[in-house]
DNA sequence: GCTATAACGTACCGAACGGTACGGTACGGC
DNA sequence: GCCGTACCGTACCGTTCGGTACGTTATAGC
């Protein structure tokens, strides 16, 4: 479930700090998501200052620059959005099925969600031209922060004997790439159709199906990737 | 090569057209192309200018606007990568494999490239602000102009009692993700590992038999999706 | 009540950028 | 030789934006 961890609020650099923000500092960065989602990355600091009803002057003095207040908004964004993998002490074929729904229904959910999405497009715009974290910063608690996740109930559940598989990165990426399939890019590309075609609980049950007949231990014939890495 | 037939190379709208360009605006494009991944969106009509030995009017004479001159170089771009799916007529388990493994890996070997990379960077956020066709284009060029290519192949296979699926989108969503997985996301936040940790080679190899594990028709029992569309 | 601090609002500055205008040059048609 | 066209190079204009400065207000501590 949804555990809410705040804090983190990372002083103009991303110096991982641990100062928690103020409610005020928050309702700004509240705002800059607010633009963030209507505008993309199209919005001025006269525009945040409006929006959040504070100076201009607070805000440079809050966040050091542009770059600071995005990287405090993306962080901030992306601590309150994780989530756990469900972890139980038993491990059966059945418990993992369901732990692996819950995650990619999710999973599902969070990136076709509007936020996520501006957050994105932000990250990869930024991403190209250098001199910018936020391209690490979402990659971290996006992609990494899954894997991180998702990569030791994998092997717990190759010890239990019942997924089989040489390279759990590997594995995952094919975990991956079964849930988001081309979600995502269209979503980042502007293709509207999202909310009608893609429903998070019904395509995450599918890729866990998938993906168990892929690397299940007992459902017959499997073919297991052989990459060593 | 220069035609009396005036200018309107690609008039500023997506005119769908083939009008050729000269080459003197293909040097400018290719110009365009190597700024785009030099500096993401971060370059001004004046580093065109420079960068293509033109001057600006020229610029603004022949594509309208900074737009349009993203607008085109994005389609003379595309329009320079489409590669068919291989069609034989005889179509058997192992051409189909063939078939399908050859375009995963000339799509892997696409989209992790510089140049697509860039495109596909600066076509998201584009596709934030709106009033931008730079996301419909890629999107057009890249996801749906996989599906169409890959669709039939799959619509036959199924004829030809290969491969077994409710739903060709679906089938081919799951391809989609079977072959790009986090490929193209890491990519575009700008994680780094892309050349060592991505052979298109084997994991589009790798992908096809992931993908014919789940759909084709000879092996086992196969878990069809039951989707509806 | 007095002072200090924090933040608000507004005005301002310099730089960069999109877009336009203009003078100069090379070249093909006649 | 003359003209029209296409293009180059540069200068220019108006606007926007990031960032700073400053005067004002409100709140807290003493």
């Amino acid at each position: 479930m949804e555990i809410a961890e705040l804090q983190t609020p990372a002083e103009h650099g991303q110096s991982e700090g641990n100062e928690t923000l103020t409610a005020r500092q928050q309702e700004v960065l509240s705002a800059v998501l607010d633009l963030m989602v209507e505008t993309g990355d199209g919005f001025s600091m006269n525009a945040v200052a409006a929006r959040a009803n504070c100076s201009k002057e607070t805000l440079y003095k809050w966040f050091g620059d542009r770059e600071g207040l995005l990287n405090a908004t993306v962080q901030w964004q992306a601590a309150k959005v994780r989530f756990d993998a469900p972890s139980q002490s038993d491990l059966t074929l059945e418990s993992l099925q369901v732990a692996l729904e819950q995650f990619a229904q999710n999973w599902l959910a969070v990136i076709s969600g509007e936020i996520s999405i501006a957050l994105n497009r932000l990250a990869v715009s930024h991403a190209g031209s250098n001199k910018s974290e936020l391209g690490k910063i979402v990659l971290k608690n996006g992609p990494f922060a899954m894997g991180a996740r998702i990569k030791p109930v994998l092997e717990a559940a190759q010890d239990a004997d019942i997924l089989a598989f040489d390279n759990v990165d590997y594995a995952f990426r094919t975990f991956f790439g079964l849930v988001v399939r081309d979600v995502q890019i269209r979503s980042l590309l502007g293709d509207g159709v999202r909310s009608e075609l893609i429903n998070p609980k019904r395509d995450g049950a599918e890729a866990v199906k998938q993906f168990l007949a892929l690397y299940g231990k007992n459902l017959g014939a499997t073919k297991n990737p052989k990459h060593k890495t």
